[in-house]
DNA sequence: ATGGCAGTTCCTAACTGA
């Protein structure tokens, strides 16, 4: 049985209902993972989704942030934010940007993030992005090690990370080390993660550059190509081992109004 | 060094994004 799973920043799930709707009829994938809602939940487009046979798991806010996921079937042990896996302690205020969303679906833990962008070296925010890893970190250890959870070794965490890996995700890394998205700190700190025994799941069949997710809304950065990959499907040994491909769809990024970013989907043979 | 474009709200200005 072949597996389908996308990730998509929508930048306003209201913005671009008919985006998603449309490239859910064309694509009909069986877990779609979406990055900036920016919706409260009383308020997030759901019957429009629900129509085309998806289950909503969402967790949303004000004008900023917010995720969710959309499944053929409904997910199992879904959980929302850091908190209710670190502890309120760990979690500190982080859950205050809704950012993190899991369940389990067929078996695999998903994990949909929405990284903190980060603004600029030296910010504030940049430093809350580099704090936000440290509890991610953390997260990720309960879920792979939690004689509590359900069960699911097999976990694929997927989402707008907000940092290009290699210099070859960018179109031209040229002072990248002063440029948010690109530092050494941002980049040991997704580093860290993939250490806990995380692979990138893009990078299994496609090794040149020149491969993005997102381009700037400024400069005609799309139609030149001016790119960054930041948007990734992380995979657990099991799950690199039955991939079978990773593809970026630019298609979205070429309609009126678009979000910035496109989707990525990766394609898992799983036993039944 | 800056802006460039887009979405949102305390909506025609200010913020956040990346």
């Amino acid at each position: 049985m072949t597996l389908k799973i996308a990730t998509w920043n929508v930048n306003s799930i209201r913005t671009r209902l008919s985006h998603v709707t449309t490239w859910l009829q064309e694509n009909p994938v069986d877990v779609l993972c979406l990055q900036e809602t920016k919706v409260i939940d009383q308020d997030f487009p759901r019957s429009s989704l629900e129509d085309l046979g998806y289950h909503l798991e969402i967790f949303g806010q004000k004008s900023y942030n917010g995720v969710a996921i959309l499944s053929r079937t409904p997910l199992q042990s879904v959980s929302l934010g850091f908190a209710p896996i670190v502890g309120a302690t760990l979690a500190e205020d982080f859950d205050d940007q809704k950012r993190v969303i899991t369940g389990i679906y067929a078996g695999i833990r998903i994990v949909n993030l929405y990284v903190p962008n980060g603004s600029a070296m030296g910010s504030e925010k940049y430093e809350y992005k580099l704090r936000w890893f440290k509890v991610l970190y953390e997260y990720l250890k309960i879920l792979q090690h939690s004689p509590v959870l359900p069960a699911s070794p097999s976990i694929l965490i997927c989402g707008d990370f907000n940092i290009a890996l290699e210099d070859i995700d960018i179109h031209d890394p040229t002072g990248r080390e002063k440029q948010v998205m690109a530092t050494d700190a941002e980049r040991l700190a997704l580093r860290s993660i993939l250490d806990l025994g995380f692979q990138d799941a893009f990078r299994k069949f496609t090794l040149e550059g020149g491969h993005f997710s997102w381009w700037d809304y400024r400069a005609a950065a799309f139609r030149r190509n001016l790119g960054w990959r930041i948007d990734h499907h992380y995979l657990t040994p099991d799950l690199y081992e039955q991939a079978i491909a990773c593809t970026i769809d630019k298609a979205p990024r070429s309609l009126e109004q678009p979000s910035d970013h496109t989707p990525v989907i990766v394609e898992l043979e799983v036993k039944l």
